[in-house]
DNA sequence: ATGAGTGCAAAGTATTTGCACGTAC
DNA sequence: GTACGTGCAAATACTTTGCACTCAT
């Protein structure tokens, strides 16, 4: 374990969310948990994949990522946060306050920001339109102050 | 042509931007245009794919529709604003102002919503930043008023 | 006339799925 | 022991591309 998430915590949270949908506990599924947290950042799944079976430790096929991702997604561990490119970018979220992302077209730079007054005002939105929000995206796209001063 | 837009204009606007690009102005290029002011409504590509190939007037390819469509995302008379499934959902920008989404998850309903004060947190934060924006997408997910009732 | 555009079919990506085997319970 | 989970390879879904033919200039 590489950083300050409490994966043991989390895994046992994740351990009840399984027992309710009546889903095996199983080593995979906790690893992986494990392996997203040492990851630390914004992932791609190929990136995941390739990252995950360079390890010799702990490995997790392919298609059970993909699987296991949509669980973690569901459990609210994991986000997707960017689309770009037809390729989606995961962020693992525990631990971290709701923020959103200036990505940078030129050199694929992302920048996490949080604004409370946009997700007040976002509420405000749904209100007026009696809609119940569950979750939301917000990707600003552009230059980096670098890529500008290219 | 079903609806209010002025498309001649926008075809005129279109070659111009093809002309700066040194490309063709061709019958089909400016045929799609005509196309998807005429669907006039969000669409996915399978969708407009199929909508175009039942109609016996303009034909286009489901490549060169691929192709256009990022000639016209380009040049601003489209633009990407639902990534939902892995499909993109696009939308027909032309004379109408910047609006964002909220994406019922449960019946797929889009209601567009405008607001100003959030455009203009997203410049502040942009700034902060020394970010310069291009463009943005805000997609909220959340079950509209009818699903909630179900 | 010439090179860019188009349509088709084939190839590429990203993701999902069927199936045989393994493992949780 | 049984059913669900996993890994593999095959299938699917979406998008891009190579190529021969067509059309804009």
């Amino acid at each position: 374990m590489l950083m300050g998430v409490n994966t043991e915590e989390l895994k046992k949270a994740f351990t009840e969310f399984l027992k309710k949908k009546n889903m095996k506990i199983t080593k995979t599924r906790l690893d992986l948990i494990d392996l997203i947290a040492d990851y630390n950042k914004h992932f791609e799944i190929e990136e995941l994949v390739n990252w995950i079976s360079s390890r010799t430790d702990k490995r997790v096929s392919r298609s059970t990522i993909y699987r296991t991702i949509k669980l973690l997604e569901e459990f609210g561990a994991i986000k997707e946060v960017i689309k770009k490119d037809n390729k989606t970018i995961y962020e693992f979220v525990v631990g971290r306050s709701h923020h959103d992302h200036l990505i940078c077209v030129e050199c694929g730079k992302i920048i996490e920001f949080v604004s409370e007054d946009i997700e007040k005002l976002q509420d405000e939105v749904c209100e007026a339109y009696s809609f119940k929000p569950i979750h939301h995206r917000l990707e600003i796209f552009g230059l980096c102050k670098d890529c500008q001063e290219k």
